[in-house]
DNA sequence: TATCGATATCTTACCAGTAAGAGACATGAG
DNA sequence: CTCATGTCTCTTACTGGTAAGATATCGATA
């Protein structure tokens, strides 16, 4: 007995015996799990009044280390978004107190985002939890399978050019 | 030299050296690849007119075999989106011709989604080329590594309860 | 056969994100 | 010093999806 994607793969060998199908048992896999992690995730935060984008920032500020502050291009460039939903981010964890807009003392067209005292507990209650969550979540996979599925992915990122955040 | 992931989890172990945060290894990479080869294929299917949403009921919708019709709930099932989304893309792909609604004979609840002659067209005319796309995307991986991958990917899905789309 | 819970699709109000570009500011070449 | 070009953030109009529930129909049971 096989997952969704075997099923998937299973009817295009019927349908379409002429095409190998092969990519699709590693990219159907994969977007398929990013969905089921991402809901997970998200009904994690949900329980502590957060969303996933409020954590996606807050997490980001906190690994940047002191003072825990980073420019809108910085979250951009760090996050997969656009600058506009960036925006939209930054807007609605002011009105939270979870993060505050500094002026840049040297280039006025740079805001620093920085995280309150608030945010700042908010996120470093929480990691510890997060990664355990994550953690139940891949509990399937030993540590070695783990360890060579992330090697995996890796490859793939690099190849695709993900090799930076800055 | 690493990925976008090994610099997060670099940031990680230098600010909160007391929390072991392996399964980031793991669980942001999946969500990297994912958004990475979704913009991707998205950018392959736009250049012939359609888009993401448009190709996943396509080929939900051929890959079902004779006569190519599935209701709105079974397509809700194999597609990870809430039955709203189902019924906007259906209007949207009505009016491009790609699907026509069907009533069902038996149930009056019912109705079936079936591929019109140039929905048909579409998905068989993209199909290999959308395949050789997904494979440039893997070619950094060979046939055994993808296989491991794949499988790795499997243990994971299947732990998560995704067994089936119906 | 009348009723009532279950099922199937669609509707409505809303929201996060996108694409494109506006506006403010910085900076280097001449 | 000036101006053209580049950079940074924010704005606007729009879109695809969600959550919750309305509407219509089915089917089992008394």
């Amino acid at each position: 007995m096989g997952d969704a994607v075997d099923a998937v793969m299973d009817a295009w060998r019927r349908e379409r015996p002429d095409v190998d199908i092969w990519p699709v048992g590693v990219v159907g896999r994969i977007q398929r799990l990013a969905r089921l992690l991402e809901t997970e995730i998200q009904d994690f935060f949900r329980r502590y009044g957060l969303d996933n984008s409020e954590a996606d920032v807050l997490t980001t500020l906190r690994r940047s280390g002191e003072p825990y502050e980073l420019t809108p291009g910085q979250l951009v460039k760090a996050s997969m978004v656009t600058s506009g939903a960036i925006t939209k981010r930054i807007d609605r964890m002011v009105t939270k107190n979870l993060v505050e807009r500094v002026p840049d003392a040297v280039d006025r067209r740079t805001v620093r985002i920085r995280l309150t005292a608030h945010g700042r507990q908010t996120i470093d209650d929480l990691f510890a939890l997060h990664i355990a969550n994550e953690t139940r979540l891949l509990q399937a996979l030993d540590r070695d399978r783990a360890d060579g599925l992330a090697d995996a992915l890796r490859t793939l990122l690099q190849s695709l050019g993900d090799t930076s955040l800055t």
